[in-house]
RNA sequence: GGCGGAGUAGCUCAGUGGUAGAGCAGGGGACUCAUAAGCCCUUGGUCGGUGGUUCAAAUCCGCCCUCCGCUACCA
């Protein structure tokens, strides 16, 4: 719960593991839903924490769908199956003798359960917690089991050395292996008074804490929110039930995260698996923030908060995605406003792009009589073909590299390119030489038409993962099938698609032009 | 405090030794297929400050100023 989807993460994630290369993807998203402070919240709402909760995920996934963004699974760590996977994995902690029982001290807070000591603030009246000033703290000890982080001190390091690539971007990654080389303590990972939470499935004795009738006993505690949360993404490949699908989801290709939970996804998370035997995710992602006017952070207390839901009335589904992850740097914190989204939304889509297919579809309509016309495919015959490999590589490693802004500009470098290119032919005069008897601007008009053709085709499927509602109407404009379903799924290998010809011989009619992107009055607009 | 990053046109940023760049915004023009869009041209910056190295510095070095990230159990 504390970490639901933001609209770069969500939106970024959705599109990360689209099957470009016709790679089998599964993409999952979720909630973490225990916690001390949620079990609270729920009280103050005078209902139980599972309903709570269930309220809240539909609001997230309420959220994904406006956007959407379609995960294979939407994982909760309220899930039996999470919670089978998440006691699994202290059991295998355990047995590899990296789990131990300590004492974890600290200040708490009778409503929140323990508080950071940057959290907490000295008065006259004791120590407070912000939130609840008429609440004393108490300092409290508290028996826990703890893992042995500082046992993996030396392998995590190596492991950050040995593969540059696992942690990015770089600077996130040096700032990862300089908080390892300054020492790794153990942490705790159980709570003693909580009951939101997932079993601890192991007694003081060190035998099972489940007792004969499956019933698990209370003094065990509970799971704490690492060995709870952080289990998700095993679960969702498939751990421990299902090893056939464990082993060929497992490591996962990318983990997309923000960057206030890097430590643990970095850090601890590796050690975890390497103490139960299994293999560190290969990528972990480490994306910034969105930031309000000014660079502070958005919260609904300034007010300067941007809620998805206005966003997505405002610029659509597609015009959302496209505005937010063009604008906004995937690799580090973001200043954004509505103003620029506006701007950004009317010069890239509205006038850029779709302009480009509703002229390119207007003009082969009105001069070819709705035939769709092919495009050259002679090397060196149309100087679009030469633009857009350059294109397609260019936006492939920009891909690849998580850097989806740039991936973006590098699409968008030769929608300029196309523009220029109707500017030079200049087909409505090709087309009134034509009707004259020229058949020589006849045949160029055809060729032309079917450059920019095959242009809007190429970009249409190229910005398919970013635009997926928006490919397919496209491409019926063109009268091109659409094979893909709106979570990417379903037809061949994208990147076979996007060779300049690849469609070659298919007689197709075009479609009556409509815009793709109604230009938005910025007045109108509401921020 | 320690480590790291940033300060370049109104805005967002690129640019690691050789006469300051892009996109957007602003201004002008020619055209007209198109969502008054596109195309061409253009205004605009003593590249945070200062001292130094160099024939030459946004780019290298010193100092200073400002902002930001990390510096463990709220997640």
């Amino acid at each position: 719960m504390t970490a639901g989807p933001t609209p770069s993460w969500a939106v970024g994630c959705s599109l990360l593991p689209s099957p470009f290369k016709g790679d089998e993807t599964r993409f999952l998203t979720g909630t973490d839903e225990h916690s001390v402070n949620i079990a609270q919240r729920a009280a103050e709402d005078g209902i139980s924490p599972k309903a709570f909760v269930d309220e809240k995920v539909g609001l997230f996934i309420a959220a994904e769908d406006a956007l959407s963004i379609s995960p294979d699974r939407f994982i909760r760590t309220t899930d039996p199956d999470h919670v089978r996977a998440a006691q699994e994995m202290v059991r295998r902690a355990h047995a590899n003798g990296d789990i131990y029982l300590g004492t974890y001290e600290g200040w708490y807070c009778p409503n929140e359960g323990f508080r950071n000591a940057t959290d907490v603030t000295e008065t006259a009246r004791g120590t407070i917690c912000p939130n609840h000033p008429e609440v004393p703290l108490q300092w409290l000890t508290e028996k826990n089991w703890f893992f042995r982080l500082s046992a993996y001190q030396e392998r995590l390091e190596r492991w950050f050395l040995d593969n540059p690539g696992a942690v990015q971007p770089d600077y996130r990654r040096n700032e990862m292996l300089g908080f390892i080389r300054q020492g790794l303590e153990d942490f705790s990972i159980s709570r003693a008074g909580a009951t939101w939470g997932i079993p601890f499935p192991i007694g003081e004795d060190g035998q099972t804490a489940q007792r004969e009738d499956g019933s698990w006993d209370a003094e065990a505690g509970t799971i704490y929110v690492w060995y709870d949360a952080l289990i998700n993404y095993i679960t969702g490949a498939g751990f421990p039930d299902d090893p056939e699908a464990f082993a060929r989801w497992w490591p996962a290709d990318l983990h997309v995260i923000g960057k206030d939970i890097a430590r643990f996804h970095t850090v601890f998370w590796p050690a975890m698996l390497w103490s139960a035997g299994l293999e560190a995710p290969s990528k972990v992602w480490i994306h910034g923030w969105l930031l309000a006017a000014g660079g502070e952070r958005m919260s609904k207390s300034r007010g300067n908060f941007m809620d998805p839901v206005d966003f997505v009335a405002a610029f659509g589904a597609d015009g959302a995605r496209y505005v937010t992850l063009r604008e906004v740097a995937f690799d580090r914190d973001t200043e954004v406003s509505w103003d620029a989204f506006v701007r950004r939304y009317n010069a890239d889509l509205a006038n850029d792009f779709g302009n480009l297919v509703n002229r390119t579809v207007s003009m082969a309509g009105r001069y070819l009589d709705g035939e769709r016309p092919a495009p050259r495919t002679e090397p060196g015959s149309s100087p679009l073909a030469h633009d857009w490999a350059a294109a397609l590589a260019a936006y492939c490693e920009r891909l690849e590299a998580c850097l989806l802004h740039d991936a973006l500009a590098s699409l968008w470098e030769f929608v300029g390119a196309a523009n220029r290119f109707v500017d030079a032919e200049q087909p409505w005069s090709l087309a009134k030489a034509a009707k004259a008897g020229d058949l020589e601007a006849a045949d160029r008009l055809r060729d032309v038409l079917g450059d920019l053709v095959e242009a809007c085709r190429l970009l249409g499927l190229a910005a398919a993962p970013f635009l997926p509602n928006t490919a397919p109407r496209l491409l019926a404009q063109l009268g091109h099938e659409y094979a893909y379903a709106a979570d990417g799924k379903g037809g061949p290998a994208l990147l076979d698609e996007l060779s300049w010809g690849a469609r070659l011989g298919e007689a197709g009619r075009l479609a009556a032009p409509e815009p793709l992107f109604p230009r938005l009055d910025v007045e109108s607009v509401e921020g």
